[in-house]
DNA sequence: TATAGCATGTAATCGGTTACATGATTCA
DNA sequence: TGAATCATGTAACCGATTACATGCTATA
């Protein structure tokens, strides 16, 4: 799935300028699909010259005409299909993650502040989140889709902050502790089992 | 982070084939690296270029020859210089969350059926995962850092695995139930927080 | 005064995926 | 017999990011 049927699947909601897609990307698709201005204009431009969806300009003064987007019969048609068709993949690229799986070949400094900028970003993030479900303009509106999928979203979110927390200082202490050492570490037991899964309690 | 940086992080551990490092990814990175043949061979070509690794070739009985890199001085400081200066992004792109979004454009088998096929993903993924750490070559040999990384995937897979278990039957209802109704479904108060973070039980 | 928001677009670049090409062995 | 494993590589394509270009308004 590319940027053109994200475009068409949103403008199903309602009609959209440009600009306002992207909003919506950093705004509720943030967990799961990112596009930035670069390929959401040269999408709609195609999207339009193809017919599935239709143009209106609207003039403002001293900016750029707002174009607002419709979809079409053709659109709805072709969103359908596509989605039909689209094989449900799920890819996750994190720097973040690579970063601490090789935090062995940092200075431990660096490891803690990557963790700590990380649960930061998670923790506002979910703040966000939260004040999108009170005040959003559709609030209750939200289609069984849309709640599973940002449900999801929080979901995750809350359980990958959790954990990070959680082994913030166990890391912080095993980089410090064992750094080229090799004491054996008293609480081999407790260190064995970081992999449990998390309670994720709010 | 690219491809090449992944190669030199994985040859700081052990030496390696092209072959063999696409088998990590698979393996372990799976969670937050995807990467192909078609991006490891170049990268390791362009590595030798450059002088981070050299190569070994091993002949092999009607085989193309077998070889194995080994990361240099110059690659293990341009490693940690790259690790140093890489930013902690973590990015998701899931056409399987987009296609959830969407629910209400498709016929309520097919987004059953897609649901179906990531939960039985994610279990055989955490399955893989569990025989990993019990047969691995390096079973208690993981530092700190693989220990997190891995942990982490294993937590939110599992948190997400149950999100979906959880969350299925009560999609299916309300695709069947709602689509195009509108008869005010009894349960909202239950259906109200969907979102309520999951308790992950293993 | 400087930053963020509104509003659109293009062009160069870059990196990754996909498909192609080859080919023996082993397991089901 | 067909699929999977081992083993390497190239070339075309495609999509996305980045930087560039413009420019007013409102807020801090």
């Amino acid at each position: 799935m590319d940027v053109k049927t994200l475009c068409l699947g949103v403008l199903t909601e309602q009609d959209y300028t440009g600009y306002e897609i992207k909003r919506c990307c950093e705004e509720v698709f943030r967990h799961f699909f990112v596009a930035g201005f670069g390929s959401i204009y040269p999408a709609l431009a195609e999207l339009q010259r193809d017919g599935l969806v239709t143009v209106k300009s609207v003039e403002q003064k001293k900016r750029p005409d707002k174009k607002i987007y419709s979809i079409t019969a053709a659109g709805r048609q072709a969103l359908a299909q596509e989605l039909l068709e689209t094989p449900p993949r799920h890819k996750v690229r994190s720097e973040f993650l690579a970063l601490m799986y090789f935090a062995d070949l940092l200075p431990p400094e660096r490891v803690d502040a990557v963790l700590g900028e990380m649960i930061e970003r998670f923790e506002q993030t979910l703040v966000e989140e939260l004040a999108l479900f009170d005040s959003e303009d559709a609030p209750g509106e939200l289609t069984p889709g849309q709640r599973f999928a940002l449900g999801y979203g929080r979901t995750v979110l809350t359980s990958a902050l959790a954990y990070c927390k959680r082994q913030r200082p166990q890391l912080a202490r095993a980089l410090r502790g064992e750094s080229e050492g090799g004491e054996p570490e008293p609480e081999a037991a407790d260190d064995r089992r970081p992999l449990t899964p998390s309670l994720a309690g709010e």
